[in-house]
DNA sequence: AGCGCATGGATTGTTCACAATTCTGGAGGC
DNA sequence: GCCTCCAGAATTGTGAACAATCCATGCGCT
């Protein structure tokens, strides 16, 4: 083939920034990737939804091509389904797929875990603050009933772990494990159960901070498991919902 | 424009296919990725070259705008870097981001070959026959000094294995963290040294077959450790500090 | 010289119009 | 009644033109 050997002389190196975290440059489309992903994480978006290009720029304020952009990213991360001439919709992940995205979750948060129980005591104080703030939100939506902030606390609850890990590459992944995570409790969630994790989280600190060695570690994967556990794999959710009541006020400002 | 109303009653299903296996349609645009991704990788293309887009329109013979879709695509995988209105460039990882790189492949590693010597034995046919053929091209590539073979082909071993524990979410997040490897093999290796791996995925074949429990885990260990250290990871990254780049940290996102 | 500043050329970013494909709804034949 | 087939509409995909930005070179001034 073609080979890309075009590139000319070598001028200057470019200083790489480790800045820009997600790849996006403009902020407008680092904001709408971020809305549209908790849209679908807490659900306001369930899988199969379909993502129509025009709603979406209008919903946004933005024109076609820049949410064009958008999805073209949020296929990447395998959040939404691209199908050619056909568009964009919520990914509905399989079955097997599910389980192999909890699999990875327990192999990056076991590893993660472990980081953190071999980190020198006491624990930083920034870190046991930030653990003792999300625990009380987490309490507080408990309390209050609040699914939606719940299920985006759960993820930022394991996000703030791996951002201590002290692996900004490894959050990056778990990121995106995370995302799809919702996506199948969203597509399999049993009508029933709902042991909400906010205990399991309450533990996990505590054992963090107790450091009685392996305990941790031991509950993160018992938490992952419950969490898989409560999905029934054969159950088919589909409904559809109106992109424009969704974003119909959407923050300017992240 | 008034607003069209969208998003009516629900319609139909889209097949969820999963056949797209990238998130990129068109077949074109994979064939770039793949293609780029290739140059990058055994070091056509070294950290830091600009990367135009006219350029490699030509050299591929699109237009501009599906080489601007390939270069997002390749951005969101930190193989090249977007820097609004300077352009695209070969992504030149920092120290910190190549061991991180290189953490977060022992952890998924260590775990693939976990699984791999859970295998019920023997081994199935196909593993063997296609860890057989891939010795061979080793041994041939390295036989004829042929430097990006084994490069290329040192991938495919670690790819090849990871395909065979049968999660295809693990063995796409190790497909990015292998290309950004190679980047980082680009951008810090010692001019000297080089035992290539070729030897290292004998030997990790053969244990993997006698199966001589978590001897091959071992290796795999020892190997990425042999691989990072090869590298010269101490930050010098550059004499001259680069007043803009420290300066030029997005101010906008959180 | 050295520094500041304007201009020219090149490259990236955005918008727009149009082509291609798919979906919808209905007419017609079996 | 049910299926097939065929416009019309809606949506996605693509290319080209235009605007914005940046880099380099040269000129004038101190």
């Amino acid at each position: 083939m073609t080979t890309a050997s075009s590139a000319k002389t070598p001028r200057r190196e470019p200083r790489a920034r480790t800045g820009t975290r997600t790849g996006t440059r403009s902020g407008a489309e680092a904001r709408i990737v971020r809305s549209i992903g908790e849209a679908i994480a807490d659900r306001r978006l369930p899988p199969g939804t379909k993502l129509t290009e025009e709603s979406l720029a209008e919903a946004f304020g933005v024109s076609r091509e820049r949410v064009r952009k958008v999805l073209l990213l949020l296929a990447q991360r395998r959040v939404v389904t691209l199908i050619p001439n056909r568009g964009a919709f919520v990914a509905k992940p399989t079955p097997k797929e599910a389980r192999e995205v909890f699999e990875a979750r327990h192999i990056i948060e076991r590893a993660i875990m472990e980081r953190l129980e071999r980190l020198p005591r006491p624990l930083p104080a920034d870190l046991l603050a930030r653990l003792r703030d999300h625990g009380a939100l987490e309490d507080a939506a408990e309390r209050d009933g609040d699914r939606k902030a719940m299920i985006r606390l759960s993820g930022h609850f394991h996000l703030l772990l791996a951002e201590f890990a002290g692996n900004a590459t490894l959050s990056g992944i778990l990121t995106d494990l995370i995302d799809r995570s919702s996506l199948a409790i969203a597509a399999f969630e049993r009508r029933s159960s709902h042991t909400c994790s906010a205990g399991d989280h309450r533990r996990l600190i505590a054992a963090l901070i107790n450091n009685r060695p392996g305990e941790a570690t031991a509950l993160m994967i018992d938490h992952l498991d419950e969490v898989e556990r409560q999905l029934d794999l054969e159950a088919k959710t589909d409904a559809r919902i109106d992109l424009k009541a969704i974003f119909a006020d959407e923050p300017e400002t992240a």
